[in-house]
DNA sequence: GGGAAAGCAAGAGCACTGCTCTCTTATTTG
DNA sequence: CAAATAAGAGAGCAGTGCTCTTGCTTTCCC
């Protein structure tokens, strides 16, 4: 898309990439909170007030990584809805692919818990995510709509009853994310879009710790249950 | 239960608690990153290295401040269990209760952001909860397991059905937590239990911004949803 | 091609942090 | 009353984000 043109744009390119790995590198290792720019500026052999010339701030080198955090787990739950099964089109068809969608994502999670943390733990204070990371935040969210979509297509999807007071949101909700699926599917899949990622954030933060033992057939079991909450059955 | 001898005690119990509530102050203010030994120091007219005769740490100072709010959201659950409809038994009474309690843990977590952030974001790395703060965690969920408790003794919950290969870990779950209830209630609630912070950390972290509109409608509609899942029908 | 403009690296410096150490003072205990 | 103990005060260390000034190099434009 961007043509580099000359030596020093190339350069920049480059030690801007550089400043990206290197910081990941550090992120995965400690967390977001012990990132720091002179560490990352010493481990590249210059000074800190250079780092200054590409990020600006601690801040926007964070928003670089969450962005490409975004992006990676996007990807890892698209990978998953283009491998799935696209078989008979029957209705478990389209319930194993969601559940694939949700254990890629998972799994994204519990190898880069770091990363997974700063996309969707606490907030940095004073930090408001700029619109830049809004599309990469909905990769994940698009690939769940799109299950439902090839099982509406294919006729098996029975779309839950919205609740009374929730009629017009869930038909602002399908409108603007998810148009052409049918009532009920608005207000379900959002719903069921934070409770997997409660889900999630659970294991990854240690709440159960102590509690939950068999890990993988409970996200697989509860999975499967919003598959149901969303109107794919099996 | 700890009497207080002499006034050299006194002076450190209100030392103490002095300390604890301006660093709650500054929590709920700036967050936990920012928290700061010194800031703290500074507002109560000490010096910063006198605080560590009372907080080894600034990780000390933290995990108080974690046990404080388990404990603190922990009891808006129960209160919501006490003042919630113990009328007649019915099951609608006790979806009610189970609303009221997610209704009131996610007031909760509106009016304290940052401290709900402390317990149930990413955690601070390095850092792992000591056994202290298990107990103060788990107020919120035996507070809905009471819920089911009562419900069972009303003869008007109904179990889910176990998925086969979590027959065990749930047998186990309700051993071990919430002895009594029938199979079926373990791996449910648990699941449950996570997929209800998932709606409360969406809304409260800004993933909603830009999306959801109707939260208090989105809310209650998907906790009804999770009674039903853990056996409480209407 | 040569001069002006812009981009970049380096270093010093500011205000802040968590934490440690020593020294002095006040309190409790034997 | 004397010894032991606890507390406060201050200096200091290593680290942080960020700014500013000083040279140097690359690019642009006449």
């Amino acid at each position: 898309m961007t043509t580099i043109r000359g030596a020093r744009e190339r350069a920049r390119a480059e030690v801007t990439a550089a400043i990206k790995d290197e910081a990941r590198r550090r992120l995965a290792k400690e967390g977001a909170v012990k990132l720091s720019l002179r560490a990352v500026a010493r481990e590249l052999g210059m000074v800190s007030s250079a780092l200054y010339r590409y990020f600006p701030s601690r801040d926007d080198l964070l928003t670089a990584l969450i962005i490409d955090a975004f992006d990676a787990v996007g990807e890892a739950a698209e990978s998953a809805l283009a491998e799935g099964p696209s078989g008979d089109g029957g209705a478990a068809d389209h319930v194993a692919r969601w559940v694939a969608i949700c254990a890629r994502v998972r799994a994204w999670a519990l190898a880069h818990p770091h990363e997974y943390a700063l996309i969707h733990g606490s907030p940095v204070p004073d930090y408001t995510a700029p619109m830049s990371t809004t599309g990469p935040a909905a990769r994940v969210a698009l690939s769940l709509i799109s299950v439902l979509r090839d099982a509406h297509e294919d006729g098996v999807l029975i779309p839950p009853a919205p609740a009374a007071n929730l009629r017009e949101e869930d038909r602002r909700l399908v409108d603007e994310f998810a148009p052409g699926l049918p009532p009920g599917t608005g207000v379900a899949i959002v719903a069921a879009w934070a409770q997997l990622y409660g889900l999630i954030s659970f294991e990854l933060f240690g709440q159960f710790n102590r509690v939950v033992e068999a890990r993988d057939g409970l996200f697989a079991h509860a999975t499967t249950h919003l598959a149901h909450d969303v109107g794919l059955s099996t």
